[in-house]
DNA sequence: AGATAATCTTGTCACTGGAAAGATAGGAGT
DNA sequence: ACTCCTATCTTTCCAGTGACAAGATTATCT
């Protein structure tokens, strides 16, 4: 039939391999995570992963550095080229949604012994994803100084309701839970971007 | 010698287990803690965890459950008997020096897979945490409403400022990292603090 | 004292990640 | 075309893991 002839060499390894990888620890979670099964799916032999990855951590680090270019993009497509406090209010509900969508991988992300966070690539796409943060934090703000302060601030609020909401105890317990998130995540954010607008203001 | 008989029966493995089970979580990390290490370092058959705990993760949800009772001894600490804005802040404060203290159990405790969460004991000992944080922002805001709105505001950004130092990309690199991060950290909780406070005027 | 239940040990199982050594393929240079 | 070299992948092996089952030991209750 359509059998493929299974050639010795895949071709793209490297790319089949992230992508199972990434299916895999949403499947199983972080802890589950298994080097052989993923081999398995991707129907090569259990030790092959080691040449492109190295180890394990190798290998979920590169689904973390995936991650956070999935997370770039996802910011960029909320804030869809707006300026000022609309798009700080933007970039944090893509960061927020992005949270929501792919709790497994977020969390892998940010918080996971299992990931290198040296690793070149990660730190790389991190710094991107934050750099769309940044940018939109200052688009805010416009200059109005404290930058590195309220950068921590604004960080922090939003990086802490999309953990509460994704993994912890603001969780909603009922059925579509991104949807109830989701709701709840929108007053604090709009708060977040109010409290960073006047950051100045009413402190000295 | 002093060597004790090693009576067939511990006495109090439950308890030595636990403790054991939080030191070597701290050692290895999340993923490398093993339950088999940790009978191990107990003095007992790999197997002897399991009548007490069932598995890996009921020990690691009584590690989690130990943290929360210590996370609210150091809130209440950090608090000593202060009412409001004060009193929000000393509880921030102790919040974010619990998880820079012992960030691994931190960690674990509210955003790890190898943890249940809905473990009776795991999720006493957390509404006991968060209702301290609770009582410290009602008392801060002594009625002023929006409780539940202003609660999440409050909670997010401390939980999110405590992430982000203890194990994401606001981690300070240099070597003494707890002082330079409660330093860091000193500034976002006063701006939370006063944010909490003008949540009602600022915003219809 | 004798029965019953709780606690702990020994032994076994399938599974894991990593290392070593061999098989296969692609590419460069002659 | 032919050989050498290297990258890729497979097979084989090892120590370690968590869970389970069955047996040994001790505490408790009547």
């Amino acid at each position: 039939m359509t059998e493929a002839p299974k050639p010795y060499h895949h071709g793209d390894l490297f790319d089949a391999l992230a992508r199972v990888a990434e299916e895999l620890v949403r499947e199983t979670g972080i802890h589950g995570f298994s080097l052989r099964e993923c081999a398995r799916r991707a129907g090569v032999a259990h030790s092959a992963p080691a040449h492109h990855f190295g180890d394990v951590t190798g290998l979920l680090s590169e689904v973390s550095a995936r991650g956070f270019e999935r997370l770039t993009a996802r910011m960029q497509a909320h804030r869809a080229g707006t300026e000022g406090p609309e798009a700080l209010e933007r970039i944090a509900r893509g960061y927020v949604d992005f949270a929501l969508g792919d709790p497994v991988v977020f969390v892998l992300m940010l918080h996971s012994d299992r990931v290198d966070r040296g690793n070149p690539r990660c730190q790389r796409a991190g710094d991107a994803a934050f750099g769309e943060l940044v940018a939109a934090v200052s688009s805010a703000r416009s200059g109005a100084g404290r930058d590195n302060e309220v950068l921590r601030f604004a960080w922090a609020a939003i990086h802490g309701i999309a953990m509460l909401l994704v993994d912890g105890p603001l969780m909603p317990a009922g059925g579509n839970r991104r949807g109830g998130a989701i709701e709840l995540a929108e007053g604090t954010i709009r708060r977040i971007v109010h409290s960073v607008m006047t950051y100045t203001e009413d402190r000295g």
